[in-house]
DNA sequence: ACCTGAACACCGTTCAAGT
DNA sequence: ACCTGAACACCGTTCAAGT
């Protein structure tokens, strides 16, 4: 929602892993795909849904150790983290969990689908500022909720391809989202500027995360440390790489909330 | 360079497409991957290479019909803009060209190297301003990159995973990146806030064309227009969609320019 | 010099069937 | 309710061989 890129994937978006809380959704035997909205209530279908036998919440201790949703999903964003993205498959993770592929399918109705599940569970971990609090700088948490987002960028390298890919529209998304807008609310621009606000700070803490998560990567992979890797590549070397980045992060970040001073001053 | 996505590949990034102009240049039996700078000169195997029959420059009218890099790149492109990389492959690539998959090897030792080829043709499409015209405004200079940029992103929906993936020293990528450190350079900000401000304004832009041209594509496959996309998926209307992304683009490129000159002023 | 057929080790997903 | 085996239609890439 607040920034992405393409993986290109095969189908249109949909939204159809977030149509029900958390509970693992029948596939459907013949997948009647229409973009039309609210186009199948929950629990409309003719085969017989799960009885929700452990009562309204499914998930109490009552997991037999099978799989469920919730540890796929877990699974599925350790995968990424440790192999990535290109090698991540529903037979590689079907394997992790002793369990053949196609048993997946019963919990979610595609690849996509999970993948959608798994950035949303990242999306959780960037912690978001209180913006009740009517005495906090908007600065302040400005900065934090970027820092954040940079954070999570750099540790799940996967997610940047995937934020463009999908809605986002998960309850931690979501989360996000709100208090992306929040915050911009909070610089007291005129209306008519919040969405390029947003688009100008979050976009660049995206560009940002995304080459950073990119380069760690690389490195990793080459077995060198970044300051290695950068004096091979570039030849000079003088200050270290992560301070470098750190500060154009943070020279970066003030440009942008000069910019949105100066703006507000403007109208 | 100037941002990135991942579409996390498989190997560590390569130069090895650029090792020589354009000529085709054989795979090597054994493919032997070292990091080491330089570990092999442009035709230093024990295979005897072609002999270059045309003269210095390979490409004058005697193409004989038959693939050469160049065409191949030509219609990578095409075909990466009408299909999508998901869709893209070398047995769908050859058979465009009337032949087998194992042909395109001979020209391109890899489809990540086929890639990096159109990505730099994609590239060379974003016209750069003259930047030794020393009367023209930086402000003028920087807004027609960004929307060159912006212009490519859109255009061609594939670049925006791939300008992660791979180093981006092709010639035209060169040629594009040399003109946006030449621009910043312009500013007249101290040279500690360079590259810093380099990554606000073109992160910004990568995210935002990012979104974009996604965005457009989801309503292309949907066969909807992009207002009626909006307002299924938003609700409400008013406004139409370009029209809004062009006010959020100029505005978001202005702040950021006001945050240069506040910056350039703070020192 | 250029191109191919056959093969290897993978994919996501469906379907009918097991318990 | 949950899981599987076999199958379908794909991948990128290698290798030995053709002309």
């Amino acid at each position: 929602m607040v920034s992405e890129a393409d993986g290109a994937p095969e189908r249109p978006a949909r939204t159809s892993v977030w149509r029900q809380g958390k509970s693992p959704g029948r596939g459907g035997r013949k997948s009647e795909r229409r973009d039309q909205p609210e186009d199948r209530s929950p629990r409309a279908a003719e085969s017989p849904d799960p009885p929700e036998s452990a009562g309204p919440d499914s998930n109490g201790s009552a997991e037999p150790a099978g799989l469920g949703r919730d540890r796929i999903t877990d699974v599925s964003v350790r995968l990424l983290d440790t192999e990535g993205l290109a090698k991540f498959s529903m037979r590689r993770l079907a394997a992790e969990l002793g369990v053949t592929a196609m048993s997946l399918y019963w919990y979610v109705d595609t690849k996509d689908d999970l993948l959608e599940l798994a950035l949303d569970d990242a999306f959780g971990e960037v912690r978001v500022p209180d913006l009740t609090d009517e005495d906090a700088d908007w600065r302040d948490q400005l900065r934090e909720l970027a820092a954040g987002y940079r954070t999570v960028l750099v540790r799940h390298p996967w997610i940047s391809p995937l934020v463009g890919r999908y809605l986002n529209i998960g309850p931690r998304s979501t989360v996000f989202s709100s208090a992306v807008q929040g915050v911009i609310r909070r610089t007291g621009l005129a209306p008519l500027g919040l969405t390029g606000a947003i688009s100008a700070v979050f976009q660049f803490v995206y560009g940002f995360g995304t080459i950073e998560g990119h380069y760690v990567q690389r490195c990793a992979e080459a077995g060198v440390s970044q300051d290695e890797y950068y004096r091979r590549t570039r030849g000079t070397a003088g200050d270290t790489v992560e301070a470098m980045r750190q500060r154009d992060f943070t020279f970066a970040l003030d440009l942008l909330i000069a910019g949105i001073e100066a703006m507000r001053a403007r109208e």
